[in-house]
DNA sequence: CGGGGGCGCTTGCTCCGGCAAGCGCCCAGC
DNA sequence: GCTGGGCGCTTGCCGGAGCAAGCGCCCCCG
């Protein structure tokens, strides 16, 4: 796989003592938040459905865990899946927006009309940048 | 493991039968994005840097790809990589209320922009038929 | 007419995600 | 002491994701 883009690279969790950014350290960031949960691996991974071996490889970065398993995990941990995502490279991180985001997921809706709606959205933060902070 | 179907809980599906067959879902929904974008297979397989018998495959429902795969499927066809998530039971379905709530929510619009807002949106879900594509 | 280049699909292979079994370790209770 | 049950880790295997090669088809151009 490749470069992940690893945008801007904020500091995603709640975890102070994050690591950096890099694919592999999924497993690292995995492994802190159970801890940060005192939760046993074992456990862990009785309740999210996977076995303590591959657990414990992934979270060594000894293995990729697949989409479905990291959202598995997600759910164990009471995380949200899309945290996980981004860490594991397969989802692109965006800041701005709980709309946009929203949108784009929307499986109602077409391709053009998201972009529509994106495009008007887009219009009207563009010219009401005084709505909220009068000159 | 089995449905994806998971902590949402309810039949979200706009497409009939929703849960079940996500594999073949999936397949033929890229496969109608491919072809209304005028594209022929091997053209796709080429600009996603997948195989054209492994895109063959998974449209036809044969075979399950993996998120990253997925991407650039996404990304070549330029659609959201979220909607084809949410298409493979990877991503949640946010509740149905989750774009108006963004929308009510975001600060820097005025309230007659988000009134105008959610009519077009209201607009496109009244006669969209989910993921129709006619033409 | 031949042949070169597009299409979509089938086949057979490699490789790795994911699991079952089993290891050594430590602690509580008989 | 020894057994039972927790922990994390190593090993060996299996199924399927993903690709390379090659099939038959159709169309275009010399």
């Amino acid at each position: 796989m490749g470069e992940p883009d690893a945008p801007g690279g904020h500091a995603v969790g709640p975890v102070g003592t994050a690591v950096g950014q890099a694919v592999g350290d999924i497993g690292a960031y995995i492994r802190a938040q159970r801890e940060h949960a005192r939760v046993s691996l074992r456990q862990l991974a009785r309740t999210a459905g996977v076995s303590n071996p591959y657990l414990s490889q992934i979270e060594r970065g000894l293995r990729t865990p697949s989409a479905e398993i990291l959202g598995q995990i997600a759910r164990a941990l009471r995380i949200s899946a899309e945290a996980l995502y981004v860490r594991a490279g397969i989802l692109e991180q965006r800041p701005a927006g709980a709309i946009v985001d929203a949108v784009l997921a929307d499986p109602h809706l077409t391709e053009q009309q998201k972009h529509a709606l994106l495009e008007v959205y887009q219009s009207f933060r563009r010219d009401s940048t005084g709505a909220d902070h009068p000159e």
